[in-house]
DNA sequence: GTCATTTGACCTTT
DNA sequence: AAAGGTCAAATGAC
């Protein structure tokens, strides 16, 4: 189990400003730490009792007359979901943060951008100073780096059509690559203000293999409904291999569908948007959270009823971002 | 004319 | 300072 230790998790950067240290920790920051502390150990509590619950066969059950524990697992997410919120209010009435920052960064991109620390917070606030200086002085204003962890990758031996719209925007020629890396951005980026942007580059010649790496979230509305293979399918080139790299720290939104994760099939695959996906149901912890200050009993019951163990876990990893976030 | 891509320069991060 | 990421003018395709 991933032990995180708030304000003390982080190592001190000696380039970062130094900010306020353990003995200084605002009331309202002392209360976060409380209550993250609370929902991360009911989320341990919640992955023991699923575990324990996996562990017993419906046979043995029926030959002890145990019951399920759903319930209580029920109670728990409400717990943990309750925790949740009470920091997130918490985190919107701290002034610690600055009102620029708060205002551009939903909620959303908390659970999203789940790399994204103090220090990055800090980074990202500076920049925007910097920015505003650019703004006056530079002619190239705008610039703005990306700043966020990569949040999906996916190695394929074809190119395939995700069902966005891409609009290339650079390509660099990186060390120890043997290819080009192209950079595209999400072709909506001006009219509605889409931050997705991807990656692609060429790591393998025979068989061709490209990895593409997905950053930020698509907020444009331009989803198309179908996976398209833009190279003809030989057999050998047929696997699409997706990947949640263990060195990323957010494994979160996955921009397809879950329905093609496990997907191998050599031709179109078409795009379900499954509302019994784990993207969803972690979308619906999201969504919970972002409309919902009090946690509704009926919500938390269809969470909890849509949890599988692996998918607790990664319920688990998002509160962990969450924590890494904030702490 | 409009829009996408290319490409060198510029900027940020490490 | 090097490497990687982004911008925007130039260019091409339609």
């Amino acid at each position: 189990m991933v032990s995180v230790s708030l304000f003390g998790g982080h190592k001190m950067n000696s380039v970062m400003p130094r900010r306020k240290m353990e003995n200084e920790i605002p009331n309202g920051k002392r209360a976060m730490e409380e209550e993250l502390n609370r929902g991360r150990d009911m989320a341990n509590q919640l992955l023991e009792v699923l575990a324990y619950d996996k562990s017993i066969t419906h046979l043995q059950k029926e030959e002890e007359g145990s019951k399920s524990v759903l319930p209580f697992v029920e109670d728990l997410v409400r717990k943990v979901l309750c925790s949740f919120t009470n920091t997130l209010l918490l985190l919107n009435s701290t002034n610690d943060v600055s009102h620029e920052l708060v205002a551009s960064i939903t909620l959303r991109d908390v659970f999203s951008s789940t790399t994204t620390s103090p220090k990055k917070l800090e980074s990202v606030d500076e920049t925007c100073k910097n920015r505003s200086i650019l703004t006056t002085q530079n002619p190239r204003r705008g610039y703005k780096r990306k700043s966020i962890a990569p949040s999906w990758e996916k190695d394929s031996s074809i190119l395939v059509e995700d069902g966005y719209v891409w609009r290339k925007y650079g390509q660099k020629m990186t060390l120890n690559a043997k290819y080009l890396r192209s950079y595209y951005r999400c072709t909506h980026k001006n009219d509605q203000g889409c931050q997705a942007i991807k990656q692609v580059q060429r790591i393998q010649d025979v068989p061709p293999l490209y990895r593409t790496t997905y950053y930020g979230h698509h907020t444009c509305k331009s989803r198309m409904n179908s996976e398209i293979v833009l190279e003809p399918l030989s057999p050998s080139a047929s696997s699409t291999l997706l990947s949640f790299n263990s060195s990323f720290h957010c494994k979160q939104e996955n921009p397809f569908p879950s329905s093609l994760l496990a997907s191998t099939k050599h031709e179109l695959v078409e795009v379900i948007h499954d509302e019994h996906s784990p993207q969803n149901q972690l979308s619906s912890l999201e969504d919970l959270l972002l409309h919902d200050c009090e946690v509704d009993c009926d919500y938390s019951r269809r969470v909890a009823s849509m949890l599988s163990s692996a998918e607790s876990v990664e319920f688990e990893n998002v509160f962990m971002s969450s924590l890494d976030f904030v702490g």
